[in-house]
DNA sequence: TTAGGGTTAG
């Protein structure tokens, strides 16, 4: 060959060769793929489905050219082949017509025109049973399916379609135990992709776990381990509320699958169903499970995108960096949405003027330029304005006019928000007027915005004007968020009858309290020096009628309304029922608590709480006087956190100047009590002085 | 011979 292309060479010169070479190239192409090329439709990727059960058609028909034409001479293969090509040509039409007619939802004319079609084949009973599961009629499906089995056609793909339209109808117990059937009498054995497409095919929504774990069950009966792709398509079924457990198993079927053959695609569906299900923790433990791992090649943007949203999540600012920069080495294209995730990554971990100059370095490079656009601009607005730095969020916003930047809805909302929390709602007017000029509509998020801004600027009256032309003018329904907002107006400005008519307007409405909602209440019940019972009657009334349980900022407002009205007792007693529900106290809990026990004189319970705040245990008999603390606290101070709950705060969780103040109250306080007593606070408090996290 | 993927606002 290499004799022969030197010898060529000398004759023809390189270009000569180069010419040489592909018309060769180009001639056996055209001999071995001319034909096939023309057969395949140009539409095949437009409609995928349709080209699947083209190709399937055509198997069917070429397995039977060739047992037909076994004994036939060549020269009648170009017929076959023709014939064979126009019978697929009909079949593919024919199959796309009854598709036709379901996406209209006429499934009789679908079906009297497949029983008019003759000959049948699996694909168009495929087709139509498709069809059925579309139109959710289950009986239909069963009909097609007689036919097909009096037909003869008892195939696997009639066979899958059948189990996949029972499970997109939503009867899974129907499909597993026909599937058990079709196991006994067909020898029906599944193949983990043909699983994984059942799994999908499984109805959406909550309810689905439970049919989604029995057909994981099904495939572990059928000795197939859960791969990849299974994997994927059940963290695609967390959502944001879905339950733990579900969560948790979901993850601990990711973890069956080794580690060396985990691939990008899971892994980003990871990441983002732990996003989604807002489980850092977890999230936490597959990054780590991943992290640096030499099996796990990521080459696509989408991955990279996901990964640096992860770390961000976890404010992981150095794994986020890490991620980009490696990104970026690898010369993997970058893309509006990995660049959004990276500017999100930075904005929301306090680096909100690096974000900013990322896309002001991409704004530079003409290549990348145009991939800036509203969605980017709006975390560094968001960020700016967490941070208040107010000043900043209107130069970007004037540097985003500069640019041409296509605003949306959430641009605006962004800026909005902005004027609300600076307490400047002057700004919103013109802002709400280039909306209107642009044909934006203001929805939900926008009101609520506005309602917020009023109610911070203590205008509480506006708040309700407005919530009054939103439901006259427009569609848009007052939502959960709405009505906290506006209760927490009412709390601001102490109106408490206002605010009770909100919220029985609210639950007129359908909409249930949060949590949220029950922490503004005794909020507004503190606000409005209501007597402790009052505060705690609501609460006890919503959290049974709506099967809430407090978290720690209800717990919060609770033990901060004892404390306002003196009654540190009864503060403690809600510290003691926080931690034996097992919530986590947080700084806030502490200060206040703290605070309470400084007003009251109560040296001891102060001790006590600043033991358990900084994880220094106690040892029974050291403590002095006679002990005034709940079960539940007395119990973690002399044996130390237990279980899954923990009263310790993170390092520095109180802040300096609250620490002074207590440790300056002890100290004066010493004086009192017993000698012995007294001897032991003053050992504590050293103790204390010098406790990991206190600064001395 | 099949099946799975990402950004912003109250």
């Amino acid at each position: 060959m290499m004799s022969l292309m030197q010898a060529l060479n000398e004759f023809l010169g390189t270009a000569g060769v180069e010419l040489f070479v592909f018309l060769v190239a180009f001639l056996a192409h055209a001999l071995v793929f001319g034909k096939r090329r023309l057969a395949l439709k140009p539409k095949a990727k437009e409609a995928p489905e349709v080209f699947r059960v083209e190709r399937e058609a055509q198997r069917c028909s070429e397995k039977k050219n060739t047992s037909g034409r076994a004994g036939l001479l060549s020269q009648s293969d170009d017929r076959a082949v023709e014939e064979r090509d126009d019978r697929a040509a009909q079949l593919a039409d024919e199959v796309a017509t009854i598709k036709r007619l379901a996406r209209k939802e006429q499934l009789s004319t679908a079906l009297a025109y497949f029983q008019g079609l003759s000959p049948q084949q699996p694909a168009l009973y495929v087709a139509m049973i498709e069809t059925c599961a579309e139109c959710n009629d289950l009986a239909a499906v069963q009909q097609v399916w007689e036919e097909a089995k009096a037909a003869g056609f008892l195939g696997r793909s009639v066979q899958t379609a059948v189990l996949k339209a029972s499970l997109r109808i939503g009867k899974t117990q129907q499909a597993v135990e026909l599937l058990h059937e079709m196991r006994k009498t067909d020898g029906l054995k599944l193949s983990a992709s043909t699983f994984n497409e059942l799994l999908d095919s499984l109805a959406k929504g909550e309810t689905g776990w439970e049919d989604a774990w029995l057909l994981v069950d099904e495939m572990k009966t059928s000795e197939l381990r859960p791969t990849n792709v299974t994997c994927s398509i059940l963290l695609k079924r967390i959502q944001k509320g879905s339950r733990a457990l579900d969560v948790e198993k979901a993850l601990a079927v990711v973890n069956g699958v080794p580690k060396e053959e985990v691939d990008e695609v899971l892994l980003n569906c990871v990441c983002e169903a732990c996003i989604r299900a807002a489980r850092s923790d977890l999230l936490l433990q597959q990054l780590e499970r991943h992290q640096g791992s030499t099996c796990l090649q990521i080459r696509g943007s989408h991955t990279f995108g996901s990964i640096i949203r992860a770390h961000g999540v976890v404010g992981n600012l150095a794994g986020v960096w890490k991620t980009w920069k490696e990104m970026r080495r690898r010369h993997v294209t970058l893309t509006s949405i990995t660049l959004g995730c990276m500017v999100e990554a930075l904005a929301s971990n306090h680096s909100v003027e690096a974000g900013y100059e990322l896309i002001r370095e991409t704004l530079r490079d003409p290549e990348t330029r145009q991939l800036v656009n509203a969605v980017i601009y709006c975390s560094v607005l968001k960020g700016f304005c967490h941070e208040k730095r107010f000043d900043r969020v209107w130069s970007v916003y004037e540097e985003m006019l500069q640019e041409q930047v296509q605003f949306s809805v959430a641009t605006f909302n962004a800026l909005l928000d902005a004027c609300a929390r600076s307490g400047e709602m002057y700004r919103a007017e013109p802002l709400l007027k280039e909306m209107a000029e642009q044909s934006i509509q203001a929805n939900i998020v926008t009101y609520s915005t506005v309602l917020k801004g009023y109610c911070i600027e203590n205008r509480v009256d506006k708040a309700f004007g407005l919530m009054q032309e939103m439901k006259l003018n427009t569609e848009v329904k007052a939502d959960e968020v709405m009505y906290n907002t506006l209760l927490d107006g009412c709390a601001r400005c102490c109106l408490w009858e206002k605010g009770m008519s909100v919220l029985s307007e609210m639950r007129k409405q359908g909409i249930n309290p949060s949590n949220f909602t029950l922490s503004v209440l005794v909020k507004l019940a503190n606000r409005c020096k209501k007597p402790v019972d009052v505060a705690f009657n609501l609460c006890q009334d919503l959290c049974q009628t709506f099967c809430l349980r407090p978290n720690i900022q209800v717990y919060n407002n609770l033990i901060h309304v004892c404390t306002n009205q003196r009654q540190l007792q009864r503060a403690l007693d809600v510290f003691g029922t926080l931690l034996s529900e097992r919530v986590r106290p947080d700084s806030r809990t502490y200060a206040l608590l703290l605070r309470g026990c400084v007003q009251g004189g109560a040296a001891q319970e102060a001790v006590d709480l600043l033991c358990l705040a900084v994880g220094l245990r106690q040892q029974k008999g050291a403590v002095a006087g006679k002990l005034n603390v709940p079960a539940a606290m007395s119990k973690m101070l002399f044996s130390g956190p237990s279980g899954a709950t923990c009263a310790k705060l993170p390092s520095h969780g109180i802040p300096q100047e609250l620490l002074t103040e207590v440790l300056e109250f002890l100290s004066s306080h010493k004086a009192s009590g017993s000698q012995a007593g007294k001897e032991q606070l003053l050992g504590l408090v050293r103790q204390l002085r010098s406790a990991p996290g206190v600064s001395p």
